[in-house]
DNA sequence: TTAAAAAAGCAACATTGTTGCAAAATTATT
DNA sequence: AATAATTTTGCAACAATGTTGCTTTTTTAA
């Protein structure tokens, strides 16, 4: 498969197997972010349904993906842009939810505004969530 | 039990019983936002699952709870400060996440900034959740 | 090519959430 | 205050989602 898949791979120290190359190409070709069950559907029920889980877990250890906060009770993931160390996600960009078409994405130039926080209260991380209608909807 | 809780359920043109009455009095008690696994476990095994299930899903619709999106794939709900107008939560607060103790609050008089964004997108709600280390466990 | 290490697949289980329906409780009506 | 109408509860059964241990297979290193 892919070359860029495989470097990706091994830059990050990971063995390069069917499942994971697969994966990632799915992330690649998609420009939103990919719940579990998305990616099941896509991968073409070729894969084990706990290696998807694992392997999901692996490429946000190892800071490939990232994941994104949604109101309802999914988990979606999507590519890091730049490289993330293992597990320290420097990311700060924004996440888009199109109540439209359902897609998430990462608006990547949009960053995380800085929050003035009550007296007492010291911020590690931000999230950003906006939900809305998106470029290709509206 | 209390006429505080029998107030807001009347006003929201609940019925008033005895899970309702319970659960809404967890809320009321407890400074930040509950799981419904928190609730079963509170509630002290009194309730079935799928009437807390449904008394929190009335909640949110009558505007007396919010739910609060999480990275990990936990639905918190916290109550809503105003009166909601029936499923159209007016709230802009911020939401804060303890790293240690891992309780969940809403900082009600953070308001949610503005975010520019690019163009052809368009903004109908925007949900901010800052991790770090709370008043009390700092 | 072979040995060691890592990952995949399988089975079984745990947790979480949903739906339909009968019994019980609440509210509205007389 | 008693009854009828409505709503809610609890139960059972099910579906979806996520987890763990272990064996087989694949990948990597020697």
């Amino acid at each position: 498969m892919n070359t860029e898949i495989k470097e990706i791979l091994k830059r990050s120290q990971l063995s390069v197997t069917a499942s994971r190359e697969k994966i990632l190409h799915l992330f690649l070709e998609e420009a939103g972010a990919l719940a579990h069950g998305d990616i099941e559907k896509k991968a073409g029920e070729k894969f084990d349904r706990v290696t998807v889980y694992r392997t999901l877990q692996t490429f946000v250890e190892k800071g490939i993906i990232h994941t994104i906060p949604t109101v309802d009770n999914s988990i979606r993931y999507a590519l890091c842009k730049d490289n993330c160390a293992d597990g320290h996600h420097h990311d700060h960009h924004i996440h888009f939810v199109c109540s439209h078409c359902k897609n998430t994405y990462c608006l990547d130039d949009i960053v995380t505004p800085e929050i003035k926080l009550p007296k007492g209260y010291s911020s590690a991380h931000i999230e950003v969530v906006v939900e809305g209608v998106c470029k290709n909807c509206n």
